[in-house]
DNA sequence: TTGAAAAGAGGACATTTGTCCTCAAACACA
DNA sequence: TGTGTTTGAGGACAAATGTCCTCTTTTCAA
């Protein structure tokens, strides 16, 4: 008999983490199915959760004059929190939302700091995440200022097309700064080479 | 007679830092002037240096087919450097010139690490300004997604007036994700209420 | 002090992108 | 298996933004 490893306890394996410092890392982490149009996490709140996602989709939004605006999709095994919010304890402004039926792993600010605290290594393991973070967050915002729509969406076709399966164009459009309708004209523009 | 103190050196005092932690951290960096228009780091070579801005003003801009692009402005006493390519090691893609003549403290990537691995408290002083980092640039990233040209010209006139005084309207134009054309019309339309 | 260079405004026009629609196909679920 | 909902394409038009200029004013180095 097997036994049934989660996508979270093989992160932390490859991430180099075994036996008591793996097991009390897994410890802090709660399992919990959210619902296809669920709220992981909403505005107004001062958020102290970060999330694993086990499995699915989510999508951040905000909440323009009642018009939703994506600014965001997870479809991988990622962590996932509102950054800002969560770091310096301030209201979250955005909203992170299930778009499929989806499993996560929570764990709270609190016991991630007795992690670091107390887990060897796993304050270089948050210091590669971080670090992780800034690169992904900086190219994105090169790639708003540098780059023309198109191109945008040229990208994700190339480095991330698993997520034409699972998150709407409608949703992608936004989180590469053009509304849905642009993007069909894009798509069509790429079609006809 | 007082001992003159550089703002690096405030800077540490303020993030906590004395005595013998203070000597080694500031051991590892070296003051150097900069000409107004000289490149601290240029495209297409691995970055292992960060700088700490002592004085002056700075912009990190692409070279997109012949003409300049900046993306990002400091005038600050900030660090600074090429994020993807110093903490990926992967050749740099941006530029960062002086816009006036500056004074800069640079240490470089392995003196950095025995830093972090060395002195007390060197280490959280990383995550800190990591996790300021992912703040900044996630807020920056998300006002290009959802905030209009002008929300974003009216942000940097009520939270960083200092720039307009250093940094010429051309420069920041492109910081904001529009031409210096559009600024001018931006600005006009301000100025007229 | 002066003259070249840089900076900022803004006119005229082109292009890009958004808004508001409608329609057809795909999907979801009772 | 039918039916309401969601999704994606795209037409018509409007608004936003870029490109290419010219003209002043300011800056700054010789």
């Amino acid at each position: 008999m097997t036994k049934t490893i989660t996508a979270l306890e093989q992160f932390f394996l490859q991430s180099g983490f075994l036996g008591e410092g793996l097991e009390t890392i897994l410890s802090k982490f709660t399992f919990k199915g959210v619902q296809k149009g669920d709220l992981f996490l909403e505005e107004g709140k001062i958020v102290t959760q970060l999330a694993f996602l086990e499995s699915g989709a989510f999508h951040y939004f905000y909440n323009i004059e009642g018009a939703i605006r994506t600014t965001f999709v997870h479809v991988n095994n990622v962590f996932m929190t509102s950054m800002n919010s969560f770091l310096n304890s301030v209201p979250n402004s955005e909203n992170i939302q299930a778009i499929t039926n989806s499993t996560i792993a929570v764990i709270y600010k609190n016991d991630l700091m007795e992690l670091i605290n107390k887990v060897v290594g796993f304050k270089d393991f948050y210091i590669a995440m971080l670090e992780y973070q800034v690169s992904c967050l900086d190219k994105g915002r090169l790639d708003l200022l540098v780059k023309t729509p198109e191109e945008r969406y040229l990208r994700i076709l190339k480095e991330q097309p698993e997520l034409f399966q699972k998150v709407p164009l409608k949703l992608l459009a936004y989180t590469l700064g053009m509304t849905p309708r642009h993007l069909s004209r894009v798509r069509k523009k790429i079609i006809g080479n």
